[in-house]
RNA sequence: GCCCUCAUGGUCUAGGGGUUAGGACACCACUCUUUCAAGGUGGGGACAUGGGUUCAAUUCCCAUUGGGGGCGCCA
């Protein structure tokens, strides 16, 4: 039989990376396994669910290739029918009204936390009197379930046999009194018409399952198998929050982080393949995936180690790709039709140094405008030289000199990598000092930094226009500067 | 307080009754180089603790400690 799994966001929030850790696995057991991957919208929390929410979340999805083969339904379209189910637990009994207000369970909670004891519905209302029913009949009610004796233990796909004694759990609302369903109660009986047969989810929701095997069994049902994966932690080893940086899918993408980066760096977060392999396509995780892989220990989302992924992925995208992928963040300068020969050899000579496609922006500037300050540090050690201000002169005179010199047709052709190093070779030569006394201050004074590509290749792609001009320009500054 | 669960370097992990405990990120050094990255080479660093079982335990069992999760008319 194929499998059938589900992903079954909240649309409280944008997709989390644990969400997208959870869908990652469904989906990848299911494309497998050649099943079927359903996407379940559990708005059920109508106060606090949003359809803008539910559009992000499958706007990640998709981002992040994930795609299902039915839905997404949404619970809050099912009210009816959970309520059906509900009533019907009501005659058989496996169910009560609670008549508890909100205030009174607060209450009852608080004091319980103060005297330390264990904070469990105290099954008022099951034990209310039919008069006491009656009279409170018209009042608003919740429907509660009845957890009987006994325990309850199921077979996890990670854990193996895990138990719970019936003592520990509480009657649990079921539906609430403002006419919507609760999780639990509308989880199975989607799970159930829906024919999931594998519940692969966050260990968060290790504890629910024993209250939703008392559901199935008190309808009759076959429970499906339950994978229960650790989570994700933050640097601190606590839950990932905010607090923790991005957590929402569409931060990273914001970022700069890859889609193929987050879901192969999530893949790694308590599963590997067995071998020593990380750099893992979409296509072949799934070729390799099981979930006997799957790992029991909470693993810390590192940064660092997706930053260096995304790297890795950013170095093996064409130029052209990459560029594409560099264009469609929105702050990225849009180049015109004329300049994307320019961009695309800017992106290939800056490519190894990103990590994420937003590092563009920061170390492409000089590219694009002339700098309008040096780095100190440089200023400092390059340009507080008694003779710099000559050097850069006779330099920018040999580079001007160049459309003159061969048998060159064109200016720009004598402008080359081979003519411009060697200008800057044979002057320093002629100077008698190092080259690099040379590079030095003029990388300053082209980019404004110290670091950075071959200058060669800058001075190249900036041309020799530009270059003469920010040379005068650092001449002005060092005028300035004595 | 009660319940569930987990435990290999700082982090992600492989492994498994006998291994020099393997790989990756990060870190350090060297190398390449005009610089910064990238690349290459090398290095330091781990089986939580205590009891068992066993010829042998990091691996199996138990306890302790520590971590995570849950205890909502949230999902």
């Amino acid at each position: 039989m194929k499998p059938i799994t589900r992903i079954a966001p909240s649309p409280t929030g944008f997709l989390h990376v644990g969400t997208a850790h959870t869908a990652l696995y469904n989906w990848l057991f299911t494309r497998k396994e050649r099943g079927k991957f359903i996407l379940r919208i559990e708005d059920t929390d109508i106060k606090r669910s949003t359809s803008a929410m539910s559009d992000v979340i499958i706007e990640s999805l998709k981002w992040l290739g994930l795609k299902w083969d039915e839905g997404p339904y949404f619970q809050s379209d099912k009210f009816p029918v959970y309520k059906k189910y509900a009533d019907l637990l009501l005659e058989k009994g496996a169910a009560y009204f609670c008549y508890c207000t909100p205030e009174e369970l607060a209450a009852k909670k608080n004091e319980a936390i103060l005297q330390k004891k264990t904070r469990k519905y105290d099954r008022k209302c099951f034990n209310l009197s039919d008069d006491e029913k009656k009279k409170l009949e018209n009042k608003n009610k919740a429907i509660r379930f009845f957890i009987p004796d006994g325990k309850v233990s199921f077979e996890d796909g990670i854990h193996k046999r895990v138990e719970r004694n019936s003592d520990d759990i509480e009657d649990f609302v079921i539906f609430k009194s403002d006419g919507t369903s609760s999780y639990n109660l509308s989880c199975v009986i989607d799970d159930h018409e829906l024919g999931v047969t594998h519940v692969i989810r966050g260990e968060d929701h290790l504890v629910n399952t024993f209250k939703q095997i008392f559901l199935y069994r008190a309808f009759g049902w076959e429970p499906p198998k339950f994978v229960h994966h650790p989570m994700i932690l933050g640097t601190d080893r606590s839950k990932l929050s905010k607090r923790h940086g991005a957590v929402s899918v569409l931060d990273y993408k914001k970022q700069g982080i890859l889609p193929e980066a987050l879901v192969n760096f999530l893949a790694l977060l308590g599963w590997s393949p067995g071998d020593d392999r990380e750099i893992l396509s979409l296509s072949e995780l799934t070729e390799l995936f099981s979930l006997d892989r799957l790992g029991r220990t909470a693993s810390v989302f590192d940064i660092e180690k997706l930053e260096w992924m995304n790297g890795e992925y950013i170095n093996k995208l064409s130029d052209e790709e990459l560029l594409n992928r560099i264009l469609s963040l929105p702050e990225s300068r849009q180049p015109t039709t004329e300049n994307r020969e320019y961009m695309l050899k800017v992106v290939n000579i800056l490519k190894s140094r990103m990590q994420r496609l937003t590092d563009f922006m920061k170390i492409s500037d000089y590219f694009f405008e002339d700098p309008t300050q040096y780095e100190s540090v440089g200023v400092e050690k390059s340009f507080k030289i008694p003779e710099i201000n000559q050097r850069l002169t006779l330099i920018k005179d040999r580079f001007s000199e160049l459309s003159r010199v061969g048998g060159h047709s064109s200016p720009e052709e004598s402008f080359n990598l081979e003519t411009i190093e060697s200008a800057i070779r044979e002057l320093a030569g002629e100077l008698g000092i190092k080259a690099a006394l040379l590079i030095h201050p003029i990388r300053l004074a082209l980019t404004g930094r110290t670091g950075g590509p071959s200058l060669f290749h800058i001075i190249e792609l900036l041309g020799r226009e530009t270059v003469v001009r920010r040379l005068e320009k650092a001449s002005l500054f060092l005028n300035e500067l004595k």
